[in-house]
RNA sequence: GCUGAAGUGGUGGAAUUGGUAGACACGUUGGACUUAAAAUCCAAUGAACAUUAGUUCGUGCGGGUUCAAGUCCCGCCUUCAGUACCA
């Protein structure tokens, strides 16, 4: 009986999906478990080998809860608006929805053939108006709020407008716009509508507000930071400007503080951890107000340090400050645009990677000091950035790196404020060991003290008080775009007002075109059918727009992590129409207890996801603080890129190329050598015989009487790339493979291959090497391995061993399909196994003396401890070695009995769930392994009475000796010391010290 | 620059609290089976010397602690990832 997984694995997928094995059930006497992957966003190019190893990961450990006892909530789905839906649509007229489809049903495809366990009746696309109304509808709630300082949480805002209305703003205390002004009830009262509604906005956790952003006018569209290279647009290299606009912003800057103390209650790894932390970028100092001389205004700056208060010999602004122009003297004036405008070229990345140039202009501005009155020059410098803290810097040399080489190089004093420190190298700016000097009322203080204290006088004096900051900023929400949700917004007289939630979803209307409109306005701006008539309550054409009862909708559309914010909620009862969950699936499912995916959202999806959940709680709408308790990161799995090599030539003078020939020329112009040790060293000229050599060929292929035409031509091999799918194990090219392949065959129909051992390929004995190279899986580097093929010629039980057998899970590792081929063998080896009967039949027994089953086991109690620790710690590579050792030693014992090999399947099911359950099924066994229990593990069987002990001399290891666990520590060492072996090793040498230490190891020193 | 992670055979990687470095695989070499190939099975496989026993060197580099270091400590180098003049 022969391992046919193919069909194994089709009826296994098939059975799973016509009893809906894996449903979870929302009611339950198992206690939950919720595993969760990282939305995938379906793209046209399908999955690599790349993208399957979190949700193997994840499979496994869904399983293994099963087996547990646990239920288990395993979902998936499709984060399905996205960008490259859009630019395909852009380029080919297609809907995005379409594409959209299209890709769902590859990527479902290729999910199902791996085996997955998901509940695929719970299934959710963000691109589903089923879907998005919900996203729509939690937008509607963060307008309706706002975020009270004082409670620590948000509110609906009907609960202010009550305030507002009984005694004004002035007590408040809310995360708001910073250009409140202060009103009483009776003011308020005496607001009109739109009065009201507009310093309502300044309230609410989403709000209009200008932004400035990366406008790319090629595209349409606003581009993160990271989506611009260099300056321009990372997908399609457009140009990219600073552009203010009106958009929609999420006041994410309220949840700051609980963002930041949230981490320490989850369980992530501290490396993402950091990273949020990072981002959030809490800073506790004092914000500081500077009188200018000669001028009323005045610059705040926020210092961590005002402990250094005398120590401020400059002050530094941002280039884009908007005091720079108004304090600049006429004397200045030309230099200091001169450096803006400099400056205004550089992207901020380029200010912020490059700390080696020190630029900077003097104003001929004077501030003045707060306590000694001495005037400040205030210089302005590009490493100082308009957006962060107050785009201001009180600049203290001496205790600052940054300062210290700025005031460097334009000659500005360097004061020394701290005791017993030499400043002449570098700045001092180790603040637990600071003691103040020539401060005044600082003196002889340390930081800490230091810092209250300059608070505490500012405070006095009425210029400064203490004040925290955050780096975080509010997140901009909306994207000119139409593959996004579109908000549930219309305008009114320019003020946005929501659409009630029984008449949501609000759907994308039809454009003829993706683009933005000629006007500049977003993609739905095309839209004829783009207007709310709030009598019908119901979208209608943009003509019959009379702003009484018809008014324009909202052109711009949600980003793409609005519904990846909240999607792990719409799992838990997906089909609900009536709200986003309800109360009872919310209450059983929590949150998330496991998440995998990648470390690339750690700033983005992973920070949104938990600041809207905050949000959620503090309205009663979800139970849970976090989302996620438990992440894991799943490192990338890089390709093999493989190289053949093309000779070209170069000639020391032009005038030998035209001697030698183009005739010539052309019949060297299509060779390839193999790859060889002076390649990989890239040193081809040095190697005078290996070249002699290969010259003399190419003479003889360019039919040359001798080589010493070729004399002083240059040979340098490129490098490039082939389909990795024309390589063998043993990095040799299929030639033919190659010259027949559709895409480029035709290039190599007359190439000339040069092997390893320096002869012309003819025959099918000689060889080409390839050299290769560990780069990042991508389509342009023809190293990208599909796991279609890989079922196909393996299995997904292959395909899901393999990816866990390469290595540990967070680490980034090279894939390399040859090695498959050793987990495909422990999976016929493991059917062997189960089939020792005449010609290969099934045969299992149950044995009836329990005795002779010792060793097995042993060997299987063992696997099942292995086993269990490593999935609870999610080192899934070793236990693919335990296994392949456990079906090693069972084979050997010629184990048939089913009191272990039974049990060996469970333990097996949740990595090889197709070949688990046809030998669970040949078990006898009538319903699906996937909730028969965990095996227990017995230390009993475990138990040993000998020790191989490791006998070593001055630390190395000679020989090894059997002797019981039980034997005391001096009879050991007699035993050892009267070791024929021993005294070889001592040649009557007497030793100093023997130290033995029972159970492990015996040492000998001397 | 800073932060984090990691450097172990030809390759992917194992190694418990410091206790036999290289498990398990891939690859390579030799052999068995076969008309042949595939598949399968067996053996060898860190390096050098000795080719029998064995010896020496080996976990990025240099030190240290220890009877004993891949593991702990100090200093450095390299690679990868993230990130910022956060004042």
């Amino acid at each position: 009986m022969q391992y046919h997984f193919n069909e194994i694995e089709a009826k296994w997928q098939k059975y799973w999906a016509d009893n809906q094995t894996f449903k979870a059930e929302n009611n339950s006497e198992k206690p939950k478990y919720y595993v969760l992957d990282m939305f995938p966003y379906p793209s046209g190019a399908g999955l690599h080998v790349g993208h399957p190893l979190g949700y193997i990961a994840s499979d496994i450990y869904a399983r293994y809860k099963r087996h547990k006892g646990f239920n288990v909530l395993h979902p998936q789905g499709y984060d399905s608006f996205g960008l490259p839906a859009e630019q395909y649509a852009i380029q080919t007229g297609q809907h995005p929805a379409l594409t959209t489809e299209e890709n769902i049903k590859t990527y479902r495809r290729q999910l199902d053939q791996i085996g997955f366990s998901f509940d695929w009746s719970r299934e959710v696309r963000t691109s589903d108006p089923e879907y998005y109304k919900w996203t729509q509808w939690i937008f509607i709630q963060l307008f309706e709020s706002w975020y009270c300082k004082h409670s620590n949480r948000a509110f609906p805002i009907s609960e202010l407008e009550k305030v507002f209305a009984s005694e004004g703003n002035a007590a408040v205390e809310a995360v708001c716009d910073d250009n409140v002004e202060v009103f009483s009830a009776k003011q308020w009262n005496a607001f009109s509508d739109v009065e009201k509604q507009e310093i309502l906005l300044k309230y609410r956790l989403t709000y209009l507000a200008e932004t400035e952003v990366n406008w790319c006018p090629a595209l349409g569209t606003v581009l993160a930071n990271d989506e611009i290279v260099n300056g321009v647009s990372e997908r399609g290299g457009h140009p990219v400007i600073r552009k203010k606009m009106t958009q929609w912003s999420m006041r994410i800057s309220a949840y700051a503080e609980r963002l930041l103390q949230g981490l320490d209650t989850i369980d992530w790894t501290e490396s993402l951890k950091e990273s949020q932390r990072n981002w959030i970028g809490k800073s506790v100092g004092a914000e500081i107000e500077f009188r200018i001389q000669n001028s009323e205004f005045r610059i705040s700056v926020f210092t961590t340090r005002p402990d250094t208060i005398f120590g401020v010999s400059f002050m530094t602004l941002a280039p884009e400050h908007e005091l720079v122009l108004k304090i600049t003297t006429p004397d200045q004036k030309a230099e200091v645009e001169a450096y803006i405008q400099a400056t205004a070229k550089r992207s901020e990345r380029d200010r912020m990677a490059d700390v080696k140039t020190i630029s900077g202009a003097f104003t001929g501005a004077y501030a003045e000091h707060p306590f000694t009155k001495k005037p400040i020059p205030i210089w302005i410098g590009d490493y100082v950035l308009a957006g962060y803290g107050t785009g201001a810097v009180m600049s203290v040399p001496c205790g600052d790196q940054r300062d210290y080489d700025f005031a460097k190089h334009f000659n500005i004093p360097i004061p020394n404020i701290f005791e017993g420190v030499d400043i002449s190298e570098e700045a001092f700016s180790d603040k637990d060991n600071t003691v103040i000097s020539n401060s005044d009322f600082l003196n002889g203080m340390n930081y800490k003290k230091a810092t209250k204290r300059a608070i505490f006088e500012l405070e006095q004096i009425g210029q400064g008080q203490g004040k925290t900051n955050y780096r975080l900023r509010d997140a901009v929400f909306s994207r000119q775009r139409y593959w996004g949700e579109p908000f549930p917004v219309y305008y009114v007289n320019g003020l946005p007002q929501m659409i009630d939630k029984a008449h949501l979803p609000i759907r994308l209307p039809e454009v003829e075109k993706y683009l933005p409109t000629e006007t500049g306005e977003p993609p739905l701006g095309r839209a004829d059918v783009w207007a709310w008539c709030t009598e019908t309550n119901s979208v209608v054409a943009n003509k019959k727009v009379n702003n009484t009862t018809v008014f324009p909708l909202e052109l711009n559309t949600m980003p793409g992590w609005a519904g990846s914010s909240w999607y792990f909620f719409r799992y838990m009862d997906a089909q609900n129409n009536q709200e986003f969950a309800s109360d009872e699936a919310l209450k059983y499912w929590e949150n998330v207890d496991l998440y995998i995916g990648g470390s690339e959202h750690a700033t983005g999806h992973l920070l949104y996801s938990r600041f809207w959940v905050k949000f959620m709680k503090d309205r009663g709408f979800v139970q849970v603080e976090e989302p996620f308790k438990k992440l894991i990161n799943q490192g990338m799995i890089l390709g093999t890129s493989a190289f053949v090599y093309r000779l070209s030539y170069m000639f020391a003078n032009p005038k030998e190329e035209e001697s030698l020939g183009k005739q010539l020329l052309k019949k060297l112009d299509n060779i390839y050598i193999s790859h060889s040790e002076f390649i990989s060293k890239g040193d081809l000229e040095a190697n005078k015989e290996y070249l002699k050599e290969l010259k003399r060929k190419l003479a003889e292929i360019a039919g040359l009487s001798d080589a010493s035409e070729l004399e002083n031509v240059i040979v340098v091999p490129l490098p490039i790339h082939v389909k990795v799918q024309y390589i063998n194990a043993s990095d040799e090219l299929n030639i033919e493979g190659l010259k027949n392949d559709s895409e480029f065959g035709e290039d190599y129909q007359n190439a000339i291959f040069i092997g390893e051992n320096g002869k012309i390929i003819e025959g099918e004995n000689d060889v080409y090497k390839v050299g290769r190279e560990v780069e990042k899986m991508s389509k342009s580097k023809y190293n990208v391995v599909n796991p279609d093929s890989i079922c196909e010629q393996y299995g997904a039980d292959s395909l899901r061993l393999y990816e866990m057998f390469l290595g540990p899970l967070e680490q980034a590792k090279p894939w390399n399909t040859a090695g498959i081929t050793g987990v495909h063998g422990f999976l016929k080896k493991l059917w062997k196994l189960y089939h020792q009967g005449e010609n290969g039949s099934f045969y299992v027994h149950s044995s009836t003396s329990l005795e002779t089953l010792g060793e097995s086991f042993k060997t299987l109690h063992k696997t099942i401890k292995k086993v269990e620790e490593d999935i609870e710690g999610f080192s899934f590579n070793t236990s693919v070695s335990t296994f392949m050792i456990a079906v090693n030693e069972l084979t050997a014992q010629k184990c048939t009995s089913k009191q272990v090999l039974e049990p060996l399947l469970i333990l097996l099911s949740p990595y090889a769930p197709h070949i688990a359950e046809e030998l669970w099924s040949k078990l006898g066994h009538g319903e699906s392994i996937a909730t028969a229990p965990f095996p227990k593990f017995e230390e009993k069987y475990l138990v040993e009475n000998t020790k191989n002990y490791p006998i070593s001399f001055n630390g190395k290891m000679r020989f090894t000796l059997e002797l019981p666990l039980d034997m005391s520590k001096e009879d050991i060492e007699k035993t050892v010391m009267a070791h024929e072996k021993t005294k070889d090793q001592l040649q009557g040498r007497e030793p100093k010290k023997v130290i033995v230490v029972p159970g492990k190891i015996v040492n000998i020193v001397g």
